[in-house]
DNA sequence: GCTATTACGGTACGAGCGTACCATGAAAGG
DNA sequence: CCTTTCATGGTACGCTCGTACCGTAATAGC
């Protein structure tokens, strides 16, 4: 056989280079062509590894997908001083900050975020289900971890953990396409956010609001 | 000078054709063919009223935002039972609850508005303005009925109006949009506002919570 | 009654898209 | 060594899209 490459490494590479094409010329207006330019491989290479542009999509949003999972952990873990687990409030605030697009990283996510979720409603094609299986397994996570501040007394025991996680994710997402749209500054969003984990913690002290 | 017809009511007509084709296909996948098989009238037609696509796709916009207002209007208008003006609550209620996609013509709504603010990320042509300044009006109009019940006792006076406001608009798009990614159903999403609408006004008794 | 203007139909053009097809170095297996 | 298989390049096809161009019935103003 001939020389092997390692195809997911080139997958990555390519997703990585529709990300960046589609989060500044859109979504839908990104080519396979453009794709390739932009990964600096032939259009050829791309339906090599991707077969359709469908498949190319769906490898996009799972790209993104991962990238959110990872950069969360490495918050979380970064937001555990000494050798303790992290505290809930810190957890929350580490996956809710993640929504808001305050670095260009961030910017992209939550753009193609949006972008995604827009294209899926309407195109079969793009199933919605990876989707939805994501923002569930965010949520409960969410939930997991107030019911956890509940049983430690760090969270008033009268509020639904359920529906303030419904509440925090919705919010969350809302609130990043909301300053994208320039509905609000970063700041504002910020402050939404912290506004309603100090409703929730009304006695742990912050001592991180998500700035690196 | 020839008969002269109704241009105002033709746009309109256009642009309804518009948001049945793009509710059902996809935004990004209407063309101007589609929309002129949609309403009934030839391609040039939709050319004569609308000069370029992009003009199409701002007046679909507008022509969303007005459907929106009325329909507002029209809840509100209904909720204040005998003569007086309607309550600040019942007025929230009513706006919240135009973003959830309980019937067709809300959810049309709800996934209109995503895909033009998907659109609108990332493509220059479709301004963001105009989305923004529909926004702001609502959130400030939010914000003014929160003052008014701080006014009148029916909200604690620590809550902070603005930051309500813009958290409950934000909620309520992001929630909209939840129902529709299938991320929670309609009556989660109900209760995730009544919940809130109940801690912003926790002595005013619910009457009506949104259905018609 | 002529004329200028309005409201519309049909159609062709150039560009761009996703996809399919054909070819070919290069290396692993026998 | 020779063959098979992998990884890749190039390119052409068919389609659809937005736009532009040409034509024309009908009517209001002079």
């Amino acid at each position: 056989m001939p020389r092997r490459v390692d195809h997911d490494e080139r997958r990555r590479q390519i997703a990585d280079a529709l990300v960046r094409t589609a989060a500044r010329r859109g979504l839908h207006a990104t080519g396979m062509r453009e794709v390739a330019a932009e990964a600096g491989v032939s259009l050829r290479l791309v339906q090599y590894y991707f077969g359709t542009k469908e498949e190319l999509l769906l490898g996009g949003m799972q790209y993104l997908a991962v990238q959110f999972g990872e950069r969360a952990m490495a918050r979380i873990r970064q937001s555990r001083q000494g050798g303790g687990p992290a505290i809930p409030r810190d957890v929350l605030s580490a996956i809710l900050t993640q929504a808001l697009p305050a670095d260009d990283e961030r910017r992209t996510f939550t753009l193609l975020s949006t972008a995604y979720l827009a294209l899926s409603l309407t195109d079969p094609a793009l199933a919605i289900s990876p989707l939805v299986r994501n923002s569930n397994a965010v949520s409960d996570v969410l939930a997991a971890q107030l019911r956890a501040a509940q049983a430690d007394g760090d969270m008033p025991a009268d509020l639904n953990p359920d529906l303030e996680a419904v509440s925090l994710m919705t919010m969350s997402a809302g609130l990043g396409t909301s300053v994208l749209a320039g509905h609000s500054s970063l700041e504002q969003a910020q402050a939404v956010i912290d506004y309603h984990l100090r409703r929730l913690f009304p006695h742990v002290g912050q001592h991180d609001s998500g700035r690196p």
